[in-house]
DNA sequence: GATTGATCGTGACGATGTCAAGATGTGCGC
DNA sequence: GCGCACATCTTGACATCGTCACGATCAATC
């Protein structure tokens, strides 16, 4: 779990106890964890983190801006753990592939930075550190598509390619839910996240009008 | 703009005018395109009503309720707007990139709708009107796919390739903002929806290690 | 024509975001 | 060592919101 939080000072737990911005930010994830983002409050994150109603406000100055900062931390999360994921894998395309679990593992992992980070209506969506933090992750992404190109396939529209996979990670995300309650609607056995990225993967890179490769399974 | 409000009779304007729920239900469309989702409020849909603050509650229970209602309509809407599209298109490929379109159509010209179709949190994802409601909308999109291995490969895993193309469009709307945002960031010439569209199922159909068909716009 | 039920309004309560003003520590110059 | 400016946090207040109970009003039915 790289930088879930920036490493924490002993806490002195005095007045001015100097961290509490990380403070409220880990209490925060915590009441979207537990309340959803919906019934995410400034005064519930106040009284986990023992601090007065307005203590948030003085910090982040708005609703949104505290939950931009569970957003820009979670970008930098992501970015962590793509690096993290593709390293060490020379062929491009399994690392394309291992990128994509890689972003399906943080969506899982930390499902409360997912829920905001792609929700522009309640964070300040114009926040530059938001904007770099996010480019940051994708550039990982797009970097990867590059490789592919170089290698494999040099009229590859990089950007495009990019972008697909994005949507389609970033879609998958959103809608799992309701693939769960399809599978369960029509009483099929219900498939897995990681399953979902695996075949989604393998049909994007094998296009869907040739044959199947058979869902291979990455060896971890 | 079919069934965007179901046929309206010429409004009594009485005390009990008959059809609170669908002035309700517009009303609430348009606060959340005037306010946003996050300024959403019961009361205000009731003051653009003009009716007491409570009365959304009696009709709907719930805050959740009104928004589950806008959603289940939305998803009629994205029913009927699927099958327009792709009616009279024989090819089954060309009638998914025409349904792709189709879904884009839809997330511009409703986009309140839109915004709260696949936001389980925001309303009672366990009503069975909106399950079937979404599960409609899916059947377009399932059934086309199925066309496609009909015609061009029997083995084609249909479920997961439909549930491919609607993670990728439903990802393509929510990123769309980042992607214009992104676009101008590295000062690149803006991409649009139905672009980003067709490039996506272009790819989709092609596979990405596999020479491109270069961008084929499909004729109206 | 009275009654029953659906429909809508009124009033109230607790909770929330945000602001202003005050209280409390911290560090810096001297 | 001391006072002062500043950052940090608390307190209090206000408008708004969702939701509930209760009352008012209308429509249809017997």
């Amino acid at each position: 779990m790289p930088r879930a939080v920036p490493p924490e000072p002993p806490l002195p737990a005095t007045y001015h106890h100097g961290n509490l911005p990380n403070v409220l930010r880990a209490a925060a994830v915590e009441v979207i964890l537990d309340k959803g983002l919906n019934g995410f409050s400034l005064r519930e994150v106040a009284r986990r983190a023992g601090v007065s109603h307005a203590a948030p406000g003085y910090h982040f100055g708005d609703v949104r801006g505290l939950l931009t900062a569970v957003a820009i931390e979670g970008f930098h999360t992501l970015h962590d753990e793509l690096v993290r994921s593709g390293a060490g894998i020379d062929d491009p395309i399994e690392r394309l592939k291992a990128i994509g679990r890689g972003y399906v593992r943080v969506a899982i992992e930390h499902p409360a930075h997912c829920d905001v980070m792609f929700r522009d209506d309640v964070l300040s969506a114009d926040d530059p550190a938001l904007a770099d933090a996010g480019l940051a992750a994708y550039g990982v992404l797009e970097a990867t598509v590059a490789a592919i190109a170089d290698r494999y396939n040099a009229d590859l529209p990089v950007q495009d390619v990019a972008r697909l996979c994005w949507s389609t990670m970033q879609g998958l995300v959103e809608l799992q839910s309701k693939f769960v309650s399809l599978d369960s609607m029509l009483s099929r056995t219900p498939t897995s996240f990681d399953e979902h990225v695996d075949r989604f993967t393998d049909l994007i890179i094998n296009g869907l009008t040739h044959r199947q490769s058979g869902r291979s399974r990455i060896p971890r």
